[in-house]
DNA sequence: TCTTGATATATGCATGCTGCATACATATAA
DNA sequence: TTATATGTATGCAGCATGCATATATCAAGA
C-alpha cells in the first residue's frame, strides 16, 4: 500500500520541478512549449522524419509540421530528403545545435540546483529509487522517447538509463 | 558537487510523472490546462479573489478571470460579494466539489500506481529525500501556494509540509 | 467632502499553438 | 497497372493566453 503523503510529495515535486524546467527550456529555446525538447530530440536521432518527432513528442502530425516550420524559420532545424522521397529527414544546423546545449546547460543548472541540499551519499539512494520509479512508468519504445524527450544523453548513456533497460527487456 | 545522472533522472522522472498527472488531471476537470489547480486550489481556500487564484497558478489577471467565465458556466465555481465591494469571492459548488474530489483521486492514482514498486521503506526514505528538495526548491508564500496548487491537504496537513514549513521559518 | 492614487474585476483585441479534415506525393503489394 | 498504405503539407477553426484599457470600489490626504 502506498502512503498517500509520499504520493503527495512526490506530485508536488515533480510538479515544482517541471514548472521550472519548462520554464527555464522555453526561455532558452525561444519558442513554444514543445520546442525544447524538439531540438533535444532531433539532436539525439538526426535524420529521423517528422512522423517520428511528432510521436515522441506526443503532438499531432500536423501541429509538428508547423513546429518544424518555425524552428527551420529560424535557422534552427533543416529538412534533408531522404531515400524514401515521401520523408523529410531532421536536422540541426550550427545554431540549433547551440541552442540545444543552452537548453540541457539550463534543464542541467535547474536540476543541480534542486538536488543541492543532498549529500552525495543521498543522491545514491534518490538515484536508485528513481530508477525503479522510472522503469515502472516505461511502457514500451514510443513512451520511453517521450519520457526522455529533454534527457541529456552525455549525462546518461543508453545503457545505463532505467527507461532504455525497461523497454528492451520485454 | 551534483552527480550529472543523478539530475538527469530527476528531469525525467519529474517530466514523465507530470504529463501523466496533467493527463488525468485536465481529462477529469473537462476544461483547459489550469483548471484542474484551480478547481483544487478554490478548494483549499474558499472565498479568496480571483487575483490571489491568479498568482497562485501564474497566470495573468484576465487569463484567470476568463478561467473562471468557464467554469462558472459549466457551473462549477460560484463568485460571491465580498465585503470589499470590488473583489469576488470563489467558491465550489457542489459539482464542482465532486469535480475536484475526482481531480484528485485521479492524481492518486497515478502517484500510486508509480509509487508501487517501492517497498514501505523505501517510500519512507524517498519521502526524507523529497522533504530535502522541497523545502530547498520552495521560495516565499506565492511560490509555495504556485506548487501546493494540485497538492491533497488531507494527504499532507499544513504542518507537516515541507513546503508550508520553508515558507513560516523564514 | 472632494480629489488622487491604488486595487480588483471585466472586456476588446490580437497572437500563438493546436487538432481535424483534406490534398498531394511517394512507396508497396497484388 | 491498380489499389492501398505511408509521409508530408495546408486550409480552417477552436481555445487559452497576454496586453491594453475601461469601470467600479476603496483608502488616504487636503
Amino acid at each position: 500500500m502506498t502512503d498517500d503523503r509520499t504520493a503527495n510529495l512526490l506530485g508536488a515535486l515533480a510538479l515544482a520541478l517541471t514548472d521550472r524546467l519548462i520554464e527555464e527550456t522555453e526561455t532558452r529555446a525561444k519558442h513554444g512549449a514543445a520546442a525544447p525538447a524538439a531540438l533535444v530530440s532531433i539532436g539525439v536521432a538526426p535524420g529521423e522524419p517528422i512522423d517520428r518527432l511528432a510521436r515522441t513528442l506526443a503532438l499531432s502530425h500536423s501541429a509538428t509540421v508547423r513546429l518544424i516550420d518555425r524552428l527551420a524559420a529560424d535557422g534552427l532545424v533543416a529538412r534533408r530528403s531522404l531515400p524514401d522521397g515521401r520523408a523529410v529527414g531532421l536536422h540541426l544546423t550550427r545554431s540549433g545545435a547551440t541552442r540545444r546545449k543552452a537548453i540541457l546547460e539550463g534543464r542541467r543548472q535547474v536540476l543541480g540546483e534542486a538536488l543541492a541540499p543532498l549529500s552525495a551519499k543521498q543522491q545514491d539512494s534518490l538515484t536508485a529509487l528513481m530508477e525503479s520509479l522510472l522503469g515502472r512508468i516505461t511502457s514500451g519504445r514510443q513512451s520511453a522517447d517521450h519520457i526522455c524527450r529533454l534527457c541529456d544523453e552525455d549525462a546518461c548513456p543508453q545503457d545505463s538509463c532505467p527507461v532504455e533497460c525497461a523497454v528492451s527487456s520485454e
